[in-house]
DNA sequence: TATTTTTCCTAAAGACTTTAGGCAAAGTCA
DNA sequence: TGACTTTGCCTAAAGTCTTTAGGAAAAATA
């Protein structure tokens, strides 16, 4: 009876650990009780369902990516912020594929406008300034971002790409140099920036 | 009593359909058997376990698409054999959500290499003939492909470009004309394949 | 200090998974 | 056809996870 002095946002943090030993779907009230030292009964006290709980960490782990991105975004522009805010998220999937699943789970239109998915809408923005697009151009280039980064992410830690060749390294430097040319031939003024 | 003549491909078959109508998550024995009008123990006779069935429905995903992919790509070459392709998936996703959900089931080596993910790849690089690729831009070419397919249908499915201006739709067509652009401009010829 | 609130506990009910053992239907073979 | 084996379904039961109810002690508040 020490109290320990639990939170909802302690407990996702722990799940979000949890998540990247187990695998997000192996995430368990009673696991998580067990990690913390508690028993489960005493997470009603701050969470108020499983289900509860898998939605905090999605946003946990959402919010930690968008800080992420946000840092490697900060002071680039051009192919250098678009390669950083790639890696961001194919090095993310690749170090927490627990919480990389969890940023992916289906969140309910009112907790999804109040999640960091914004911020990460708008860093993607703020990369595709350096292309100068127009809209709705810009949009459109905005989804293909966030469909390649997340859908090669998904892939890769899938294994998909693994023994086999070339490298899915090569693969993913391939296509930052493909998006970049492409993003740079949508321009108006259909000019590369200056590097 | 009755005996209803159950197999392992007929419960994958349903829990397919289960899987559609209450999300992939969701899928249990128990709901299977309730769905088949036998009791739960007695699916024990067809799978070996819950993630059995879950493997299992993911197969019966994979082949599905993969016969559909391979329907819609016959007969067309080029951009419409891209367009076709990518709406295959697109479309996919969303007539059938749990089996898109499904099909995105992480699977041991040894099963994804005799499920019909190889298919996949095989009528990607079908469709990228058309563009006239040498190696190793081929390989990068089809992972790209798989990614967009893949991250754009994702996104979607999770609502991520609804509610917002412009419509998804648009997105998609710009994405696909994108795609063909870039990957004809990557051809050693550099020329546009005739439409 | 007295009171209220919070955080932990034990207990218990309900759902899902999985194994064990039994019985009758379906298939096999003289 | 009748005996034998196999198969597909059943009931029963044990284990895990979720969730609620109610109680006791620590922490906060007055």
């Amino acid at each position: 009876m020490a109290r320990l002095g639990l939170t909802p946002q302690r407990l996702a943090a722990e799940g979000a650990e949890l998540a990247d030993e187990v695998g997000f779907d192996r995430v368990t009230a009673s696991a998580l009780a067990q990690r913390c030292g508690v028993k489960v009964a005493s997470l009603y006290a701050h969470i108020r369902s499983t289900q509860d709980l898998k939605v905090r960490i999605a946003l946990f782990a959402l919010n930690e990516l968008a800080d992420r991105a946000a840092e490697a975004v900060a002071g680039r522009a051009g192919k250098d912020a678009l390669v950083a805010l790639g890696n961001v998220y194919r090095d993310y999937a690749r170090e927490h594929p627990g919480r990389y699943a969890a940023s992916q789970l289906r969140l309910d239109s009112a907790t999804a406008a109040a999640s960091a998915g914004p911020r990460h809408s708008q860093l993607a923005r703020a990369v595709l300034r350096g292309y100068h697009l127009g809209e709705p151009e810009q949009t459109h280039a905005v989804r293909l971002l966030g469909s390649v980064f997340h859908g090669f992410a998904s892939l890769d830690l899938g294994g998909a790409f693994s023994h086999s060749v070339p490298d899915s390294e090569e693969s993913w430097s391939w296509t930052l140099d493909a998006l970049d040319a492409l993003l740079s031939s949508q321009s108006p003024s259909n000019r590369r920036p200056p590097h």
